[in-house]
DNA sequence: TAATATTTTTAGGTATGCCTAAAATATTTT
DNA sequence: AAAATATTTTAGGCATACCTAAAAATATTA
């Protein structure tokens, strides 16, 4: 049984370690969970310790083969519950996260599996996230950003990067929802903008926002 | 924001409120709660500061209105919980009260709201215990134990004193469940057990077992 | 009502999880 | 490679929420 603070800690090691070849820095986790250096260094003991993780003094974490169950599940019952809030209680996708935040910790495997197969087994939360399975399997689809798309190129909608309640509002106003197609027209060149096509609509949007929109190719 | 800690002891003092003219007793309290006595003791102390009960030391605790409020916001959740347990993931009546008792500590009053209208309103939990409402306003329903009613009277079967898993498998074993009704027909002298009839069948039950059993006379 | 028993509180201790400030180590720059 | 900078750890504090043991207050009983 762990607490609240260790299941964040190793969630978050989880999520930083994608984007990082080796150890995750203790400075990287202490920003992530809005905590200090010093409270995360302590924790990374207990942690290893416990054989959630490997940690060299000075060198990082990495989560163990536990570790990393232990982070799948946590992610698992998190993206079950958003899609419960929005499928079931009709919440909007960019008020899930914090709910969602505090349903994870939750204890009850039965409760997780009972509710995996009432929402019908998703595969992805509301946002394009993928849901991994009991054993932690997580299948994996293969994206690019809109702006890895070409002129003339069309991709469908799969996820968002930063999911923040700001970026998820800026989509709703213009209509851009998770499975739509969007078509790159044209970019500009004085600020690499995009003129993006959808079903009906044309509409600008920034670089930044195009890199934070995952599509496939279609 | 109170802690789970806070939040726990609150429910404790309502709960045992029930069968307490004045103040409940801090070893009441410490007992429910599985702590000790000088814990309750401090905690008591904090709760007064924060308005949320009336304390007097050596003299018992009282709920403010604002903690009984609080009290029946947690007791509310709990029951929707448990309800939602029951009838949406087919748990069973004996299984859902330590997954509640998680879920009673979630932070959203549009979660439970939602939760509460996706279940439809309902008026009481799978044991029979009422469900506030979001003023805090329980129905009252006068209930009678099996073992006041006279030989030869009928009862509906409509709440359980005693929740433990222990008894409500019991009962499931004997088909007694929410809703039923039973007529008493025979009391043994010997030992006051009671011989009962149910739809389809005639057993006996001890008169520990009827004491437990709330009913409504019909 | 005085003696005894029970209940409750206080005093002092432990573990967790956070903090700041200082020390130790690693990394980068010159 | 030495100096400067950045990162990380340790040391020492604080609040919460527990605990045991002793002291204080209340309740019971002889």
């Amino acid at each position: 049984m762990l607490t609240f603070s260790e299941e964040n800690h190793i969630k978050s090691i989880f999520h930083l370690s994608v984007s990082s070849e080796d150890g995750v820095s203790t400075n990287s986790i202490a920003e992530n969970l809005n905590t200090k250096a010093s409270s995360v260094s302590e924790m990374l003991k207990k942690l290893n310790e416990k054989s959630l993780i490997v940690y060299k003094k000075y060198h990082g974490a990495q989560l163990t083969e536990l570790g990393r169950k232990t982070a799948l599940n946590i992610i698992r019952k998190h993206r079950l519950w958003e899609v419960f809030l929005v499928e079931k209680l009709n919440f909007k996708w960019d008020e899930v996260h914090d709910i969602a935040e505090q349903l994870e910790h939750i204890q009850s495997e039965k409760l997780t599996n009972q509710l995996d197969k009432f929402l019908n087994f998703p595969t992805h939360d509301p946002h394009g996230d993928p849901i991994p399975n009991t054993a932690g399997f997580i299948k994996f689809t293969p994206k690019l950003k809109l702006s890895d798309l070409n002129i003339g190129e069309t991709g469908k909608f799969i996820g968002v990067k930063d999911s923040s309640s700001t970026f998820l509002k800026y989509l709703d106003k213009r209509k851009i929802s998770l499975g739509c197609n969007i078509k790159v027209l044209h970019q500009e060149d004085f600020d690499q903008s995009l003129h993006i096509g959808l079903v009906d609509t044309n509409l600008t949007i920034s670089i930044k926002s195009a890199s934070n929109l995952y599509i496939t190719k279609i």
